[in-house]
DNA sequence: AAGATATGTCAACATGACTGTCCCAAATCG
DNA sequence: CGATTTGGGACAGTCATGTTGACATATCTT
């Protein structure tokens, strides 16, 4: 099926052939991987992981997440994250507040020095997922977008969107 | 930046909100996630981690591959990629061959229980990758290539691009 | 009052990165 | 030819970040 050499369309619809699969796997692992590196020099700096950046960038996303929230979208153990969140508020990044609804709850926010390191960060991937968009068009930002949710388990959609919505 | 808040274009392509960007991190964080953990108890069966995972991988797009260009593709030290070829080699999944043009190189490929895995391993990644694609539709797939390639840097472009290039 | 839920904490351990140092064999340069 | 560079490997120690398991406390729900 690999009959018009000369005119190789981009991806054909229907016949998915493993290396359109593979090419995939491997430009999301290179982007993937592209964008994450990119703030690495910033967090040293600040002595800080790529574990806090993820924690910062959900916190800065959604103020006032709970900390039980946040752990659904990192999908990793409390403990894990205890030890994050800890260094982040001892350090003076992140602050809590009893939670006005549910008392149990410890909602997160940036102090004003979290949220200083976290537009630092933001603005270094910024400028890679921006060049990125302008290079490929609007066209294909809906196209990447598109195929990025369809790789997330229906399940875990629901909890994907809600970064999105407008503020409660 | 942000200069040009008052008189916003409409609809312009080129005015990239901080929400577009934003939801551009979060799909792409979800997206690279999601793929890599399906893998997870299929290596946990395998007793390997996904490190193994990712040599195995490129061994099996390039066989014969040097075990300089996988340092360059993983972009990780020797040491590090030492430790996981040992155990790869060790438990009879990779090969080496001493290169014939430069009898320095070592080159490397799957033996046929590296191959079964591997498989294995793949078929579970082409389910997502293939799911996804019929979702969005071929259009998106091109869009969804672009934009990762946009993230890459530049300079590492040729060496993504060089695993799609038919085996010299 | 009983049970479930949200959070925190202690301890031990695994994975997979890192740095720094040293070594050998083969290729390349002068 | 000798000197240097390159490709690969190894040892030792460290760090970041994940895991399990067990247990405590406050609060909400029934």
């Amino acid at each position: 099926m690999r009959a018009a050499a000369s005119l190789t369309p981009p991806a054909s619809p229907l016949y998915l052939r493993e290396d359109e699969i593979r090419r995939g796997i491997e430009l999301l692992y290179f982007g993937y991987t592209s964008m994450v590196r990119g703030a690495d020099s910033i967090l040293a700096d600040s002595g800080f992981g790529r574990a806090h950046h993820r924690a910062l960038y959900f916190i800065a996303r959604r103020p006032g997440l709970a900390v039980g929230e946040l752990l659904r979208l990192l999908a990793i153990t409390k403990q894990s994250l205890g030890r994050v969140l800890t260094e982040l508020q001892d350090k003076g990044l992140v602050e809590q507040a009893i939670g006005t609804a549910d008392r149990r709850q410890r909602l997160l926010r940036l102090t004003a020095a979290g949220a200083g390191l976290e537009a630092a960060l933001f603005a270094e991937l910024e400028t890679g997922m921006a060049a990125a968009y302008g290079e490929a068009g609007q066209a294909a930002i809906t196209g990447f977008w598109s195929v990025l949710i369809g790789l997330i388990p229906t399940a875990d959609r629901p909890l994907v969107d809600s970064l999105g919505q407008r503020q409660g």
